[in-house]
DNA sequence: GTACACCCTCAAGCTACTAGAGGTTCAACC
DNA sequence: GGTTGAACCTCTAGTAGCTTGAGGGTGTAC
């Protein structure tokens, strides 16, 4: 049996964002001491541990809880678990699009300054026009 | 003379940001028709458009303040400004060894699925099994 | 039995906006 | 001059995914 932080310790999360998982519903409602304290089991630990690793990967909580749904149905077909991975790979593809591009201009800004007075700091040059970009950058940063 | 409107069409703006950034002090407060509209010039279009090619850049607000702030004094040494776009282009390569990183596990996951039930779905079994992580990933998606 | 680390709830705050309600103004057209 | 309708106004609340803080209770080791 786990208290709230040692399963925090385990996985890698704050203790108050676990109890916000229980509170949306990712987390089920634990079993309690006569005082009211929570305490885990393994089922807890291993379902944590799939919420964090899934976050890692960058999926959201909405596509975490479908994941959750679709492992607590293994009789499924995995058709759809395998969808919400494409379309999480889709996405991270365009952020790393976006964020080369960037990269780019920033390299380009940083390399051009001078280290002389901001009246003609290439770094403030740039942001000023835009026209002076090399690359597309047309989404705001993930 | 702009209405919020055109300076938003402008620079791909909304409206309700533009207010937002006014809020927030980062705009100044504009003149204003006997009615109460807003009416903008070409300072003001110049510094929304600095603002918003900052936020495609990732700039945060809070960076850009700083910098609209080295820009208002054009004789300091620019090594400020210099600094900020450094610390940001920092943060943008981070973020990008950690996207490939991520989406080198989730090709994986995607190409490994064999489309039969969820019960041997690869990618839930990644998921729920950190350890069979080819990568190193510890930092909750950008 | 007492110290103190850890736990509890509830509410508010964070970033950077976005959306909506309910009402007013501007400019064009007749 | 009157009317229409798009665009404007303020204010409030909502979004994701947590984090922080206040004010107080619990569990366990010495």
């Amino acid at each position: 049996m786990l208290t709230i932080g040692s399963l925090a310790n385990k996985t890698g999360t704050k203790v108050q964002t676990i109890r916000y998982y229980e509170q949306i519903g990712l987390m089920p409602e634990p079993g309690r001491t006569e005082g009211g304290q929570r305490r885990y089991g393994d089922d807890e630990l291993d379902r944590l541990a799939f919420i964090r690793h899934a976050r890692q990967l960058g999926f959201s909580l909405e596509a975490i809880r479908e994941l959750l749904d679709l492992s607590d149905h293994p009789h499924r077909p995995c058709l759809e678990a395998d969808a919400i991975a494409r379309r999480q790979l889709k996405q991270v593809e365009q952020r790393l699009a976006r964020l080369e591009a960037l990269r780019t201009e920033l390299q380009r800004m940083v390399h051009e300054c001078s280290g002389g007075q901001t009246a003609d700091c290439r770094v403030l040059e740039v942001l000023r026009d835009h026209s002076e970009c090399l690359t597309e950058h047309d989404e705001i940063g993930a």
